[in-house]
DNA sequence: GCGCTACCAGACCGACCGGTACATATAATG
DNA sequence: CATTATATGTACCGGTCGGTCTGGTAGCGC
């Protein structure tokens, strides 16, 4: 019953908390407004989600779920391996250039609740490794001499790109991150 | 009398604010922890601060005084401009390998109060700005062509290496970012 | 002495927080 | 029809938040 056509409590409140944390920062959120906006009684948030954590949980796995989709788009851009890498920093354009763009938000919750318990991080070191992963596979298969060691230069520039995005308030960053890829990839 | 020897009210509530504001985030310490770690009374605080915004700012304002004489440490470090570039990369292991390292002070408090005001941002980026201009003029100085974008690049390595260093908790990232960077030097 | 400033101590306020209690309604299932 | 699960609405709890108020003390220049 949970599933099907209509999205039901459980999906609007994680819809309405993804959103809210993302656009106000995690620990700025209260359960009464989670609720409203997502048109919920408060009893109904208490029987799916035992507490806000557990709620704070299931939005960064999504999250996680999310970024990991947005990778795996830049894979179908383009055939070769070496494509497919500059193909991530082709798509960062697009996303600092969102209206409401608040950088990564695995980062952002890590910064948000990294004072108390450490509790996203491990969500940003799963992403993390996946992107380094990502790169490292192709750099690999096109014959790059130290895969790892640039996969990792490579997502340097990756988060770096988006911090900057998000402080400088521009898209810049994504053709310079795009070009300075390039230059990493003929070294 | 506000000043001497003896550090008083003021800079001691403007020490106790800047360790929990950066230890735990902005928005998750509050008034009286801050009064009590000072050893100030509650009145002596809205004394000199007339809000708790006040506080964050001339925190925020105290924190880009200091990674501005960070930037300024590498430069004595090196006497060419290249090796001035490369003295900031240097720098970055000892950074990220200190026990409490969570990461930029002014990138973390724009993401932590990036909800509301976007009250960090401006001195967020007055120093990434700060840093942008003291690749470029060294980068000039060493007769570079694009001074302004390979400036750029190199600034999204150092954001990227920060991040990275926080998520990852190593300090690998560090001898990641010095490696790229000489690449995008030498290209 | 007087006035001024800096500081301390602690009670107090309204607002909001996360979370619980209770009482109810609906709809599908047996 | 009875049961069960899922939903609602609202009052309520203890605790903490930022901020105010009262009152008192120590040192300094006039």
């Amino acid at each position: 019953m949970t599933d099907g056509t209509t999205p039901s409590a459980a999906e609007r409140l994680l819809d309405a908390a993804a959103r809210l944390f993302y656009t106000r920062g995690v620990p700025n959120v209260g359960i009464n407004e989670i609720i409203a906006r997502a048109g919920v009684a408060r009893m109904t948030f208490y029987h799916h989600f035992p507490s806000k954590d557990d709620l704070i949980k299931a939005v960064l796995e999504r999250r996680r779920e999310e970024r990991a989709a947005w990778l795996a788009r830049a894979e179908s851009l383009a055939s070769t391996p070496r494509g497919q890498v500059l193909a991530v920093f082709e798509m960062l354009e697009e996303w600092f250039a969102a209206p409401d763009y608040r950088g990564c938000p695995l980062v952002a919750a890590t910064f948000e609740l990294g004072g108390q318990l450490n509790a996203a991080r491990p969500y940003a070191r799963a992403h993390h490794d996946a992107v380094r992963e990502y790169f490292s596979t192709r750099l690999q298969a096109a014959g790059a001499e130290n895969p790892e060691d640039v996969a990792l230069q490579l997502h340097l520039l990756l988060e770096g790109a988006t911090v900057v995005a998000l402080v400088q308030q521009g898209a810049a960053a994504a053709a310079a991150a795009r070009s300075a890829a390039e230059k990493l990839l003929s070294a």
